[in-house]
DNA sequence: TGATGGTAGATGTAAATGCATCTAATATCG
DNA sequence: CGATATTAGATGCATTTACATCTACCATCA
């Protein structure tokens, strides 16, 4: 909890010291993007960033009012949405990744060997 | 960072669930009720919990509004304040760490055995 | 001593979050 | 088919958080 803390303290630090938004905003450009045909459903978003679904909803209005993201019909089902991201999104996503894998390199990387990495992580990933 | 969200979203509605109040009090309160005097420094429990400081000071202003800690004057600096924490303080953090244990036991010490536990800490303590 | 700078903690305001609930659409089942 | 339940996502409102700044006090040093 703590070293978490710490972490995300530094990274959204250095995120806002080069002008970028949060790092929220980064998880969701980026599995939009890495998404197979850069759109998801709200729902999809929210299972893999575990957002909560009344912040996701927000949020994807932030992004929509920054024509980072498009919301558009989803015709299969009246109820649900497609958040499509957009060419500024992308453009976006790509400069926050630059200053992103930094941070990353200067406060974890540094610190942890590759198996340290791994064994952390197949650790952790039982909670998932 | 997942793992963290997961872990934190079960135990917070462990807590809720048993009509307890969020983690963030349990800290203070904890550091509190460990502490020497069972009084520290506003700065001090900001360096151990983590929490920024003008959280903290509202989240202090919570306590003392719901009589678990009172401020008093630190005499040795007119700056500076102590924060005690009251009978009630300490009650409620054992009724806490009732509920706290149990959660702390279901969601994360029936998935790893002893030495995993240490290895995760003793890796994730280079960030702090 | 008194000007300057730094520190501890509080606070006004704007933004984000949590909770409950709402709307609209779909699914289920008598 | 029609009533009822369920699901996707949005939203009103209260609480909490972030940011910037403020106040009060202390430390330093010319």
């Amino acid at each position: 909890m703590r070293a978490r803390e710490r972490l995300l303290a530094a990274i959204e630090a250095d995120l806002k010291a080069a002008g970028m938004p949060p790092l929220a905003w980064y998880d969701v450009l980026w599995e939009l993007a890495r998404s197979h045909d850069c759109k998801l459903r709200p729902y999809e978003i929210e299972e893999r960033t575990l957002l909560a679904q009344y912040n996701l909803s927000r949020l994807i209005d932030r992004l929509e009012r920054e024509g980072l993201v498009r919301r558009e019909v989803f015709a299969k089902d009246g109820r649900g949405r497609w958040v499509v991201i957009t060419d500024a999104g992308r453009r976006l996503r790509e400069r926050m990744w630059t200053v992103y894998v930094r941070s990353i390199e200067t406060h974890i990387g540094c610190k942890l060997a590759e198996t340290e990495a791994k064994t952390i992580a197949r650790l952790l990933e039982r909670f998932l």
